[in-house]
DNA sequence: CAACTAATCAAGTAATCTATAGAATATTTG
DNA sequence: CAAATATTCTATAGATTACTTGATTAGTTG
């Protein structure tokens, strides 16, 4: 017969288990880092430039993440490459982050000062573009930097990373209607782009979503092919 | 334009909210009052003794999961009742043992030494017992304490906690087939149910999820209607 | 093989988190 | 209104976490 107390003791231990979960999710920087890495692989320096801290710290935190079993490592040649240890940690982040946007009345009103208001256009949900996609009457630009494009991309988008898009605004015919993504609903590169896009005359909106959920759909995508 | 400063300002803060989730879900005893509001509301009390910590320990962290908007609470009378704050908030913790069931060895582990071999009998589907239930041919018992059962249970389900099984097992008819169920994959009334009725010549196996799966999955739940 | 570089390690300090004990508060009950 | 009770508050000590700095490791390149 178990005993009151060694029952205890398990669901110390099962708590204690989903508490590394929990303890690698407590600190901003790892879900910086998280997110980052939902668009691709990538390595420590890069990463840690990124997010504005110094490299020892970048490791420290990956390693973390990575004794939490959140994250995988690669070493080549110097580089060590960084990547989601799995779908259901995506999963997970974007979990955390639906309920901070449901119960956090503070990050509402921090966003709502930082993007102001970003219903005018109306952002575009994914079957709504996958739908206009297919009718081919909709040109889709990957916002991100040219990296996270080569990782993967929506099929059928043209890669105009933000930095670049002023200088190629003009080879982009009018007429057409864009829609712009990048990271995720918090990433700033739509946004900026579809500003873009507008002023110079073009009918452009964002996508409400960015890549990772698009692929978490199970949505079409590509990876760009090494020759 | 913007700053690249204060654009990090931002990202800082951003990160910062999403972190007062995951600083929420950073210990054992909170992950575990999560699971155990999921089954209902409940008092402080009631949760430091399930959980086995002091009260005022428990308030703490009933608090600080109020703080990252997780529960909420209401008073009445002398007791103060807590509650899940929105179903994300189950969805959430339920990712959260989703990733730690996948990655950590030592999880798989610790569960397979203290419940052995759960394979035998197959433990039953949500879809499959709801697919049985409709056909009438199986007996669906909650083997959880009457209150959660009270606060809402499984369609049809009779309430028949743990503790009472053995002197009303008699009036178990025999020659029809049972499911037992309770809090969740890792909760142990349901497993003893089996082996109590198995051990007593009856048909039975266990449903593999708890009763907070079966409603997050919108199937139909009953809740007891005070009179 | 020497110089260089990405990443990690190790140690120290500051900050934060946790549990405890005892006091304080709010509400009910006799 | 006094006693009892559920909860919260306050202060504190000990444990854990975070960031910095400088050294070390592993791999590349000339």
């Amino acid at each position: 017969m178990e005993t009151e107390a060694s029952h205890r003791v398990f669901k110390d231990r099962l708590y204690g288990q989903f508490a590394r979960i929990g303890k690698a999710l407590a600190n901003p920087h790892r879900l910086e880092l998280l997110e980052l890495l939902a668009q691709g692989e990538r390595t420590v320096e890069s990463l840690a430039i990124e997010i504005g801290v110094s490299m020892a710290n970048a490791s420290q935190h990956l390693q973390s993440l990575r004794d939490a079993g959140l994250v995988e490592n690669r070493k080549q040649g110097l580089y060590v490459h960084y990547r989601l240890a799995d779908e259901s940690v995506f999963i997970l982040s974007k979990g955390l982050r639906t309920v901070a946007e449901r119960r956090l009345a503070e990050l509402e009103r921090l966003v709502r000062e930082h993007f102001g208001d970003r219903s005018d256009p109306e952002p575009v949900r994914m079957e709504d573009l996958l739908a206009r996609a297919r009718s081919g009457l909709v040109v889709i630009l990957d916002t991100r930097p040219a990296s996270e494009y080569v990782a993967g991309h929506i099929a059928g988008a043209l890669s105009v990373p933000i930095d670049d898009l002023k200088k190629r605004l003009r080879r982009l015919p009018k007429g057409k209607e864009y829609v712009a993504y990048c990271r995720g609903p918090y990433c700033v590169y739509a946004d900026r782009a579809v500003e873009l896009l507008r002023k110079s005359g073009r009918n452009a909106r964002r996508l409400l979503d960015g890549f990772p959920e698009w692929k978490a759909a199970g949505l079409p995508v590509e990876i760009e092919v090494e020759e």
